[in-house]
DNA sequence: GCCATTTGACCTTG
DNA sequence: CAAGGTCAAATGGC
C-alpha cells in the first residue's frame, strides 16, 4: 500500500522533470534558432512551465519531506512517557510542532516613525493584510503589544506574522517585529500594483484605486531602521525582492500557486537550514541576485530591474542594517504619488 | 450571518 | 517559573 504510493510519486517526479528537461531543450532551440517564430512570449511560455514543473518536483519533495517529518515526530512522541502525551490530541499535536520550529522562523525588527521632517511619508501599511489575533501587555513597556497574522492563514496556509508596539520613548515611533515569510498571494498582488503604478506614471495616466493593493489601515510612516532576529545574513530580507516567477499565459490559479510553492519552500528551506545552510551563504553579492528569469523580458521589465536595483541602493544607503523590503519597496513605489489617507487612526492600531 | 477584534486562558521558551 | 506568544470563545460591526 505504502510502497505503491512511493512508487507513484516517484513516477509523477520522473514525469515533471523529463517534461521539465523536454522544455528546457524547447527552450534552447528557440533561444539558440532566434528565429522569427521564437517570440519573446514563447520564449517566457517555455520558462514559465520548466519553473512550474520544477516547482512541482520541489513541492513532492517537500510533501514527502513534511510527511516524513510527521513521522519521527510521532514516532518520538510514542516514545514519550509522560502523561501528557497520552492524552494529547491532534490540536496539541500540531501546536507543539509548530512551536517548535517558532524560534527557527526568521525575524527582523523595524522600527518605523508615525511622522517624518517633511510630513507625512511611507505606511505601517506594508502592502499585506493582516488579522489581529491578540494583545498582551509586555513588562516594563507602556504600551500593550499587538499580534497580527497574515489574514490569509487559513485559507493559504501563511505563516507570517507580526507584533507591533509603540515606544516608550518615543510614542511616535513603532517597532514592527515580523517573522515568517508570507507564503499567499500578496505578494504576487503587491507586484502587480507595483507595476500598475509604475506604469499608471510611464503613461500618465490617473490613479485607479481599484488598482490598489488591498490595504486595511492606511497610516503614512517613514522606516527608521530595522534590527534582524535570527537572521545570520542579510540574505532572508533582501531574498524578498526575488520576485516570484509569474505565468503570463498560465491561468491565474496556476500563477498563484507557484508564488505559493516558491515562498513556501522557501520557508521551508529557511526552517531547515537556518542554524546551517544559511550561516554559510555570507557572501554580499548574492544579496543583490535578481535573476533575469524573474522578470519579464519586456522593455516594462527591464524598467522594473533598473528601478529595483536603484531601490535596493537607497535601502542599503538609508539603512545600517537592512529594512524590510516589502515595506520600503512599498514606500518608495508610493513617493511618486502620495496618497495621504489622513487622520488614522491610532487607537485602532495601538488600542490599550 | 460573516468576519474582525477583544480578551482571558493556555502553552512554549529561556 | 516568569514572560512572551498563541488559541479560541465572546463580542461587536457591517
Amino acid at each position: 500500500m505504502e510502497g505503491n504510493i512511493i512508487k507513484n510519486e516517484y513516477i509523477s517526479l520522473m514525469n515533471e522533470l523529463i517534461q521539465g528537461k523536454e522544455l528546457a531543450k524547447q527552450l534552447c532551440n528557440h533561444v539558440v534558432s532566434s528565429s522569427p517564430s521564437s517570440s519573446l512570449e514563447t520564449n517566457e511560455f517555455l520558462i514559465d512551465k520548466i519553473l512550474s514543473s520544477y516547482e512541482k518536483v520541489l513541492n513532492m519533495l517537500n510533501l514527502v519531506s513534511n510527511v516524513e517529518d510527521t513521522k519521527t515526530n510521532s514516532g518520538n512522541m510514542m516514545m514519550d512517557e509522560s502523561p501528557k502525551s497520552e492524552v494529547m490530541d491532534n490540536n496539541e499535536f500540531r501546536h507543539k510542532d509548530v512551536s517548535k520550529k517558532r524560534k527557527n522562523i526568521p525575524r527582523w525588527t523595524e522600527q518605523v516613525n508615525i511622522f517624518s521632517r517633511t510630513g507625512l511619508e511611507g505606511s505601517l501599511d506594508d502592502g499585506y493584510s493582516w488579522r489581529k489575533y491578540g494583545q498582551k501587555d509586555i513588562l516594563g513597556a507602556k504600551f500593550p503589544r499587538g499580534y497580527y497574522r497574515c489574514t490569509y492563514r487559513n485559507v493559504q496556509g501563511c505563516l507570517a506574522t507580526k507584533h507591533v508596539q509603540r515606544s516608550d520613548e518615543d510614542p511616535t515611533i513603532i517597532e514592527v517585529t515580523y517573522r515568517g515569510r508570507h507564503t499567499c498571494t500578496q505578494a504576487k498582488h503587491l507586484k502587480k500594483a507595483s507595476k500598475v503604478k509604475i506604469g499608471l506614471e510611464e503613461n500618465q495616466l490617473h490613479n485607479d484605486p481599484k488598482n490598489e493593493p488591498q490595504q486595511e489601515k492606511m497610516v503614512q510612516f517613514q522606516p527608521l531602521e530595522a534590527n534582524t532576529e535570527n537572521l545570520d545574513t542579510k540574505e532572508d530580507i533582501f531574498s524578498w525582492f526575488c520576485f516570484p516567477s509569474s505565468s503570463n499565459n498560465g491561468s491565474e490559479n496556476e500563477d498563484n500557486n507557484n508564488i505559493l510553492s516558491n515562498t513556501m519552500m522557501e520557508n521551508h528551506l529557511m526552517e531547515r537550514f537556518s542554524d546551517s545552510f544559511i550561516s554559510q551563504s555570507t557572501s554580499e553579492s548574492s544579496l543583490f541576485c535578481l535573476p533575469q528569469c524573474h522578470l519579464n523580458n519586456t522593455g516594462f521589465g527591464q524598467h522594473m530591474q533598473t528601478l529595483e536595483s536603484d531601490i535596493i541602493e537607497i535601502v542599503c544607503e538609508s539603512n545600517s542594517v537592512t529594512n524590510s523590503p516589502a515595506l520600503d519597496l512599498d514606500m518608495l513605489l508610493e513617493k511618486g504619488d502620495f496618497d495621504t489617507d489622513f487622520p488614522f487612526n491610532f487607537s485602532e492600531y495601538f488600542s490599550s
